[in-house]
DNA sequence: CGACTTTGACCTGCGC
DNA sequence: GCGCAGGTCAAAGTCG
């Protein structure tokens, strides 16, 4: 399971942050425990300027530039906010994290800094880069980090370096690369607009559009339409309006366009990696110039959300002798996303940095009533309970509880609660539950099992994300809806 | 009816 | 200037 996670910039939801989180200590602190679901750990950068070996851990980092340098054509200005729903939000269940102990995670002397200087020496690039990365991902609006020292006003982690290797065993580690320029030389095309590898000369940026590239497994078939197409999710409504078949790829690129507000200039590609099939590549171009989706406009195209029945045969007839799908047999693999518009957040234009409130109030006014009525129904906070069901992949006990509170002044529980309420819209088979799901299922340590029966809540494993599971937070949100 | 996908045609940037 | 390849447009069809 592979996760690239470029210039550090999240891309799903605050749940998914945190198990990158846990990537991000766990990985370089206990890597030679785990090589399994480990080995894949976090490898993060921009095309060409980092490569790594998947075997090779000491290989872990490989940085052919100062990691100041490196930041800064990773995570050029102008793209710190490219798709990311999130950036202009806190993540809401990042309070959580406040239950631990603190004392860990301190602004000057990182956990993520101390663990890997501990460590390998030649870890010590990596630990510059990876504290590099944190630095700026804590200068950031919205990100794990900033949240997390948002939350925590002593900017201590609040969690030590045991409950990280024993939560972090709960939770399948995401594994977070990236792809080689030769991996994906169109893709990351696009990705030379970030950094133009000097690996492939060649490759020259077509505009001096910034853009922002972003891998994530494919979701597996359960995810895909009948056509075999796999449709990954994000919290912003896509909608397709164009496929090319790239040169070199067997698999075609789709290009999608905000559909949540008209006008926003917020594109995608999406295209499966050359060299792992099961990689999708997902190059985010412009920024939204709105809010998160109201609900109604998430929506919006999600109305084939469900399987198509019997004419989607003929569309996957008509697919399938179409001059790209010939050039590419199962190229329609690659089709993507328009569904995951059901994974929309709906925002309250709070401080979601919106630069066209007018549009936003617009296109809010039609939801006031919906969500009015989904706050009031997702104001609450879900609370797993009791042993997880490594065969349900759920806990055996949900209950919800209202959340009276959120500590943080800028934090927003409506949208946030809103948020995760929408969370649980997401498809079952959404890559982040699978994410979430295939970390729930690779908990089967007893560190799993103590860490939910002794405290009763995991703030990192409060979703059961199960399809089969009647009283999941999905199927709450859903009836809330 | 509106929003979606599909897909051929057209546009544009880039290398030669 | 030409050709290639990527990116976008828009008509046609699908779907609920």
């Amino acid at each position: 399971m592979v996760l690239t996670y470029v210039g550090c910039q999240l891309q799903f939801p605050s749940l998914l942050a945190k198990e990158l989180l846990y990537v991000c200590f766990f990985s370089h602190k206990t890597m030679d425990k785990v090589q399994g679901d480990l080995a894949d750990i976090v490898r993060s950068g921009a095309g060409g300027a980092l490569s790594t070996a998947d075997d090779d851990r000491n290989n872990y980092w490989q940085i052919p530039m100062e990691p100041e340098n490196f930041l800064s054509a990773v995570i050029p200005a102008p793209l710190e906010n490219f798709g990311d729903p999130f950036s202009a939000m806190q993540d809401p269940l990042i309070h959580e994290l406040d239950l631990a102990t603190p004392g860990y995670f301190d602004s000057s002397n990182s956990c993520l800094k101390t663990s890997l200087e501990d460590d390998h020496s030649s870890m010590s690039t990596g630990s510059l880069l990876a504290q590099t990365i944190l630095e700026e991902e804590m200068r950031r609006p919205c990100n794990i980090f900033s949240r997390m020292l948002q939350i925590s006003p002593n900017s201590k982690m609040p969690i030590s370096p045991r409950e990280i290797s024993t939560t972090s065993s709960s939770l399948r580690p995401l594994k977070v690369i990236t792809p080689h320029v030769d991996d994906m030389n169109s893709s990351f095309d696009s990705a030379a607009a970030v950094q133009i590898s000097p690996r492939n000369p060649s490759i020259k940026r077509r505009k001096s559009q910034a853009k922002k590239v972003v891998c994530i497994p494919a979701p597996a078939a359960a995810n895909s339409r009948p056509t075999g197409e796999v449709v990954p999710s994000d919290l912003w409504a896509w909608r397709k309006y164009g496929q090319k078949p790239i040169k070199g790829s067997p698999y075609p690129r789709g290009y999608y366009r905000c559909s949540s507000s008209k006008g926003c200039s917020a594109r995608k590609q999406v295209e499966r990696s050359r060299t792992d099939p099961n990689m999708l590549v997902i190059t985010y171009t412009s920024e939204h110039n709105h809010p998160w989706p109201t609900q109604r406009n998430a929506l919006a195209g999600s109305t084939r959300t469900q399987p198509p029945k019997s004419n989607h045969n003929a569309t996957a007839s008509k697919t399938t002798s179409s001059p790209t799908s010939s050039q590419t047999p199962k190229s329609t693999n690659l089709k993507e996303e328009p569904k995951e518009n059901t994974t929309t957040i709906i925002g309250n234009n709070n401080n979601n940095n919106n630069d066209n409130e007018s549009t936003t109030s617009a296109s809010v006014k039609g939801e006031i009533g919906e969500i009015g009525e989904i706050t009031d129904q997702k104001t609450q906070e879900i609370i797993c309970e009791g042993e997880f069901d490594h065969h349900q992949q759920s806990f055996t006990h949900q209950i919800y509880k209202p959340i009276l509170a959120m500590e943080s002044s800028n934090h927003h529980p409506q949208t946030d609660d809103l948020m995760f309420a929408d969370l649980g819209e997401l498809d079952p088979t959404d890559p982040l539950h699978l994410l979430f799901s295939q970390g729930f299922s690779g908990a089967k340590s007893e560190d799993m099992r103590d860490h939910t029966q002794n405290k009763g809540l995991d703030p990192f494993s409060l979703f059961d994300w199960s399809p089969n599971n009647p009283s999941s937070f999905g199927e709450a949100a859903g009836r809330g809806l």
